[in-house]
RNA sequence: GCCGAAGUGGUGGAAUUGGUAGACACGCUGGACUCAAAAUCCAGUGCUAGCAAUAGUGUGCGGGUUCGAGUCCCGCCUUCGGUACCA
């Protein structure tokens, strides 16, 4: 008898779902656990072997906690909205729905051959009606309220729209996105547009222009943390700033809470590291400028009100309100060219080149509130629009891009700060004595800083305030393939929400996916959509990923309720997320977003926590190498330049970057069969087809002096992703080796928060284990278990492995549990253990990893119930104590000898022993003993003087 | 630059609170079985010296604390991840 997979695993498929095995009830007895994976976007290129790592841990997880008596919920769905597939669409004119549900089909396929214990019955997909009539839902809600900060909390906007009749905005504390002043009487005169404008200062879902990513090649507007390095994060596409109409979320309302609440949680440093960093809370000051003969005052925020001294000009972000009416005549012409100029650049202009120090004069002065000082008022595209308050204060003597925009423009600099005694402190830092200043002279930096909050204060130019970095999040793409929002406007632009009942405002069915002229979605060409509530028009942008992904964990809990997001008696029941595990690429994103969210909903009182994920685990990427040739010279000396990333832009590249390998497919030799021939020789090298993701003729060839043909290679490791190339997938390794080597070696590989690159070279090892541990079940005869009582040592054995693998389940080393697995199995081997007492309580142990295998041996136990529904063991301490135990003797740290002794022996009694042993005395005769250190079990260490 | 994580054999990695470093596995070497191969099994395998027992040495580098340091402290180096004209 030999351990075939392939006749296990099928049969155990369809059984497990013809029983309902996993399938798990709200209304259990059972303490509840909530297992979830972060859910996949369903891409046209399928799982590859990274997806699982996590999933396949969850699903340890989940099935052990199952053994140890939880009612654990451990569901699964599609991040089904998205770019992508409406790129796709555009290409292919598959329509989004369409390649969504064939993409979803064959993930469920992948996902079901690695025998996973999901709840399938409970499965949401973003892009189901059923599922974004709640999003929907959600978002209205957010839309009628707004955050009062006194409470600090979401209020109903009705609350608001009530006291603006009684008192107008006066004595309002809430989130907002203006801070003008009106009374009752202002807001009565108010029309109804008027009256929707102001109140979307105030909503948690609100529209206003402000500068957007606009990402040109997506035709879409992209949220911060889907801009990475200046380009879009799907797809690399260039990004701008533009001044666009969008719907935003308030998420700065609750930035304090995202904040404080971090504590509470088990994540690790690192992640709340990155959450604390996205938010970015600094502490400073709001000042105000007054500006030569203007009425008007300049605000600026600065970290370092002690450096007042030290201004001598100020600097507005380009895009400034105050721009154009602070530049004098004289000056319009250059400003307008600044500006101009300004435009003109992306977001990589600004961050690819050496710190290029730009800047113009505006002509006009502010004046210092001290010195009475006219200081000149500058535009820098170094001060940012949406920081602070888009205008700052120059302090070039501390100030490093103060200091470099003062010696390019020739301003002067004033040096307020003495370090001389601390001579460790860095320039820059708070650290230092002032100098130059006035009443702050003789002041420690620490000191003038807070003698400054209140001087500013009790003078009335200023006040202490906190900034973030973290920005409201931008809500609008101008797509096709995500929520429509349930907003439609008058013929006023006043925005209506529609009723709840009107919910789910479904995607009408569409065969051209470009986008619309200015800039809007393909909605905007659909008439009979737009208009279908009569004399309104719906909004045409749809929200973006992050919408459904901001609350899905919810949904699982009770997915088939048609009359709630989910009951109260199901979400009072699963409450949280207990484990969530998923990969760090989602740390300032969707774990933001969905925190957000949560907190709001507990506001509303529909959730009983204020936070959604208890404990995360990032599962680390599997990557795949990645060959660069570098410096590749072909034989006539001209070397071949360009990166895969943007060969469209291969002119642009420098000589000694990265290119991607790639077999040419319609290669364009500009000369003869000579670069062929080059690319050939480096392919064979490597016994492997690589492809090129774009046209050849595309590179840019450069004359060498050298007539020879070399290359370097860089061998990186790099994210599995459809466009390079490098995509493993686990549907060949589970039908060669069986799901249950599959799950075992992708946890066999090491730590799963730990990155790795996919290697099969040690998957022999883990498929030898099974066929090990099948063989212990079986001689030459057939089935060979029996009844006979084990041995000490066989129930030490057991029992080493029970403590073992049970620790370290419940901290996540599933590595580790493979290999004590692998070392019970080789000991039970060598003593010849065939017995069942042994056998079973082992096959139960190892049924969360390899739930095929255990499910037959279990059957074959004569089990009558599945192994996944069995008891987990339990270990006894009784069977670890062993009678002797062999002690290392140390003298002074360094092993010497060893010496047997009953481990019944207590540190003390071994302590008063060891002086009298035969080999002890020999290290210890002529020297002086100064103490006898035992840690019991471990070693005896004689600490000797010589 | 700043924040975070990590550096251990030829390789992946283990060592849970400071206590025999290298578990478990891959690979490699030798052997058994076989006409042969595959598979399987047995033995060896950090480095240096030695036929060997054994001795010395050894967890990125340099110091320190301790009877004892991969683990703790101080100062560096390297790699990876995040982030950046954030005032």
């Amino acid at each position: 008898m030999h351990y075939h997979p392939e006749n296990i695993e099928p049969k155990w498929r369809s059984e497990w779902i013809k029983n309902e095995l996993y399938k798990v009830y709200n209304d259990s007895e059972q303490p509840k656990y909530y297992v979830l994976d972060m859910f996949p976007y369903p891409s046209g290129a399928g799982l590859h072997v990274g997806h699982p790592l996590g999933y396949i841990a969850s699903d340890i997880f989940a099935r052990f906690k199952r053994l140890k008596g939880f009612n654990v919920l451990h569901p699964m769905g599609y991040d089904a909205f998205g770019l992508p597939a409406e790129q796709y669409a555009i290409q292919t004119g598959v329509k989004p729905a369409i390649s969504t549900e064939t993409n979803i089909k064959r993930y469920r396929e992948q996902l079901d051959n690695i025998g996973f214990s999901y709840d399938w019955s409970r499965e949401v997909k973003t892009s189901d009606p059923e599922f974004y009539k709640w999003t929907q839902w959600i978002f209205l809600r957010l839309f009628n309220h707004y955050y009062d900060n006194t409470l600090q909390k979401a209020r109903p906007i009705s609350e608001l729209i009530n006291h603006f009749e009684k008192n107008g905005n006066i004595g309002i504390e809430a989130a907002n996105s203006q801070d003008s002043m009106f009374t009752a009487q202002d807001w009565i005169a108010k029309s109804p547009k008027e009256k929707d404008d102001v109140l979307m200062n105030y909503r948690l879902a609100y529209r206003k222009t402000g500068y957007v990513n606009w990402c040109e090649a997506l035709g879409t507007v992209l949220a911060n943390d889907e801009v990475k390095d200046g380009v879009s994060e799907r797809g690399g596409h260039p990004v701008e700033k533009k001044a666009m109409m969008q719907w935003s979320l308030r998420i700065t309302a609750y930035v304090e809470r995202l904040l404080n609440d971090l504590n509470t949680l088990e994540w690790t440093d690192a992640l709340k590291a990155m959450q604390r960093n996205w938010i970015g809370r600094s502490e400073g000051a709001k000042m105000f400028f007054n500006v030569s003969d203007k009425a008007f005052k300049l605000e600026i925020f600065t970290t370092r009100p002690d450096t007042i001294f030290g201004v001598t000009f100020m600097v507005l972000a380009p895009e400034h309100e105050f721009v154009s009416l602070l530049t004098i005549p004289e000056n319009k012409a250059e400003v307008d060219a600044y500006l101009e100029y300004v435009k003109t650049r992306s977001d990589v202009d600004r961050m690819s080149e050496a710190k290029e120090v730009t800047g113009v004069f505006t002509g006009s002065y502010a004046i210092h509130p001290f010195t009475g000082k006219r200081i000149p008022i500058w535009i820098g595209e170094y001060v940012l629009i949406d920081y602070g308050t888009g205008a700052i204060m120059a302090v070039p003597c501390d100030d490093e891009r103060d200091n470099n925009f003062a010696k390019k423009f020739n301003l002067d600099i004033i040096e307020i700060i003495d370090r001389t005694e601390y001579p460790g402190a860095l320039p820059h830092s708070k650290i230092g004595k002032i100098i130059n200043s006035d009443f702050l002279n003789g002041m420690d930096v620490q000191d003038a800083i807070a003698f400054m909050f209140d001087k500013i204060k009790s003078m009335g130019i200023g006040e202490k305030k906190v900034n973030y970095k973290l920005r409201d999040a931008n809500f609008s793409r101008q797509r096709y393939w995500g929520e429509p929002f349930p907003i439609a406007y008058d013929s006023e632009g006043v925005s209506n929400a529609l009723s709840d009942d009107q919910l789910p405002l479904e995607l009408p069915d569409l065969d051209d996916f470009q986008p619309a002229s200015g800039g809007k979605s393909p909605l905007a060409r659909v008439e009979s959509w737009i208009d279908q509530f009569n004399g309104l028009t719906l909004e045409t942008d749809t929200m973006p990923g992050f919408a459904g992904s901001s609350w899905y964990f919810l949904r699982y809990m009770d997915a088939d309720n048609t009359n709630e997001f989910a009951s109260k008696e199901a979400l009072n029941y699963w409450k949280d997320v207990d484990v969530y595990i998923g990969g760090t690429e989602h740390a300032v994103g969707h774990l933001m977003y969905s925190r957000f969210w949560h907190k709001f909903l507990y506001d509303l009182g529909f959730v009983p926590t204020t936070e959604p994920f208890k404990k995360l685990i990032n599962q680390g990427m599997i990557t795949a190498y990645g060959y660069y040739a570098e410096n590749l010279r072909l034989e006539d000396g001209r070397m071949l330049i360009g990166n895969s990333c943007d060969l469209a832009n291969a002119d642009n590249v420098n000589v000694g970057s990265p290119i991607r390998l790639a077999y040419i497919t319609d290669y364009l030799d500009p000369q003869g069969r000579i670069y062929q021939q080059a690319f050939t020789e480096y392919f064979n090298a490597f016994g492997k087809d690589y492809f090129v993701n774009g046209d050849i003729s595309k590179y840019h060839w450069v004359e060498d002096e050298k007539g020879e043909f070399y290359f370097t290679v860089n061998i990186v490791q790099e994210k599995m992703s459809k466009s390079k190339y490098n995509v493993q997938n686990p549907d060949e390794i589970v039908s060669r080796y069986g799901a249950d080597c599959f799950r075992m070696y992708e946890m066999f590989l090491g730590p799963i928060e730990q990155s790795k690159p996919w290697d099969t070279k040690g998957i022999d090892g883990v498929n030898r284990f099974l066929r090990k541990y099948w063989s212990l079940y079986f001689d030459e005869n057939g089935w060979s278990v029996n009844d006979i009582t084990p041995t000490a040592e066989e129930y030490k054995i057991l029992h080493t492995t029970i403590r073992k693998v049970t620790d370290d389940i419940e901290r996540f080393s599933f590595n580790t549990c493979v290999s004590a697995f692998m070392m019970c199995v080789n000991e039970l081997k060598r003593l010849e253990c065939n017995k069942k007492e042994i056998l079973n309580a082992l096959n139960i142990l190892l049924a969360p990893f390899a739930p095929f295998i255990t499910e037959e041996l279990n059957q074959l136990l004569g089990n009558k119930d599945s192994v996944h529904k069995a008891s987990y063991p339990i270990y006894d301490e009784k069977y670890l104590i062993l009678d002797t135990v062999e002690y290392p003797i140390c003298v002074n740290g360094k092993k010497r000898d060893l010496v047997t002794l009953s481990s019944s022996l207590t540190q003390k009694e071994i302590q008063e022993l060891a002086p009298t042993l035969g080999n002890v005395k020999k290290y210890i005769e002529g020297k002086d003993l100064q103490r006898i250190i035992v840690v019991p079990g471990k070693m005896i260490n004689l600490v000797v003087k010589s």
